[in-house]
DNA sequence: CCTTTTTGATTGACACCGTTAAGTTAACAG
DNA sequence: CTGTTAACTTAACGGTGTCAATCAAAAAGG
């Protein structure tokens, strides 16, 4: 028996080889140096075998920005104190985004390049970034349900998401030039996004039960 | 006699041609169309004569951004209802900032494009970014002697730029995809930053000749 | 006025790049 | 053994940024 599974598993090992060694070469030297060819240089084949993989570069892009995303997402998740109140939980969403750009900006970079093709030409990219969407939305619909914050959680969420990835984004590409870093900006904005939450709602973080109720 | 400034007026002439071209070639046809051969061809002349007035692409790009910035300086200036309250003001900045982006996605883009150099290698780039900021900057530093904010007017212009660049860069780079878009969230995004300005300290901007007094 | 120097622009070349088409090799099916 | 299919390579095309050599014309010097 030839075992026709076995091709495939080879096929799918050279192609996360490829994406392995794409990766790599995109976080060591640089966007720049991450080409189809140098790719194909760093694994010892030939240049146009990664385009008979992928099709074309950007959909190899769009691979790795997946990747790049199921990692921030889990990255995310590990910090989700899951059970502890819903404050917390939001502030530990807030600290693991802010976390994950300040230690990963080409990861982040990558994710959300300005030239890359609009988000509806790779479905799988979408998706991956609107799972991790729905996890936000989830840890923002706990603090509606705690009456700590009121409205739409995808808005709310995004609002969120807004101001967290302006800080991100302009960290990432070095143009936090003004005289303001990272660090000083980080806590200030997450005392304006969270400090409402925090001070005038502490009493009624008690009536969390009641909300929930009132909400079915 | 020779007239030397004829020649420095020509070849002050021939870079804004290029520098028009070059602009055009990137607003009509995408970022990727734009090469310092496409150029020389637009204008007739030889594909390197570019490089000799500029040195690289890159140099080039710098020049644009420059312009798009004091495009967009000019842009916000041209919207402020100067002698009129703080808080006007501060909502014509930010409604100012959120148009441009919104009506010259492009221009927005070249300016905060995440693959450009660092901003302290050109040097003029960066002055006119800082100039704009500082136009920023006088904005809630009026709002702070109103007492309607208190702190820093470099912090808190930060503080609101992150926010308003966060919605602009997802606007601009089409990432805005999980269900809501540029004009649900512009208002939500407003009222939550000028929101606490405009309600809890409304009647306390009677006194602003007397915070202004005190900042002495 | 002639010669020299300098300056502006062009030509040609190099090393890349993404992409396509044709060709090669090997495994499988009948 | 033959035909087919798939994986892979080779060769080529058009395009890009960049640099060196070259050329023409203006400026300068005598």
């Amino acid at each position: 028996m030839a075992r026709p599974e076995s091709s495939a598993q080879d096929r799918q090992r050279m192609r996360e080889r490829m994406i392995d060694a794409a990766r790599r070469l995109y976080l060591d030297r640089g966007a720049e140096a991450l080409s189809l060819r140098t790719l194909a240089d760093a694994l010892g084949i030939s240049h146009t075998l990664p385009y008979r993989y992928f099709g074309n570069k950007q959909a190899l892009l769009a691979q790795l920005r997946r990747d790049a995303v199921e990692r921030f997402h889990a990255w995310v998740l590990e910090r989700d104190p899951a059970g502890a109140d819903p404050l917390t939980r939001l502030r530990a969403l807030f600290d693991a985004y802010l976390g994950f750009a300040r230690r990963h900006p080409p990861e982040y970079r990558l994710i959300f390049a300005s030239d890359q093709p609009p988000p509806d030409r790779y479905p799988e990219l979408l998706a991956a970034r609107e799972r991790m969407f729905d996890f936000a939305m989830d840890v923002v619909q706990d603090c509606i349900d705690a009456g700590l914050v009121q409205g739409d959680a995808r808005e709310i969420a995004h609002a969120y998401w807004i101001s967290l990835h302006g800080l991100m984004t302009l960290h990432v590409a070095h143009q936090l030039v003004h005289g303001c870093r990272f660090e000083q900006l980080a806590p200030a904005l997450l005392e304006r996004l969270l400090g409402p939450l925090g001070t005038s709602n502490a009493g009624r973080s008690r009536t969390r039960k009641a909300a929930k109720e009132q909400r079915r």
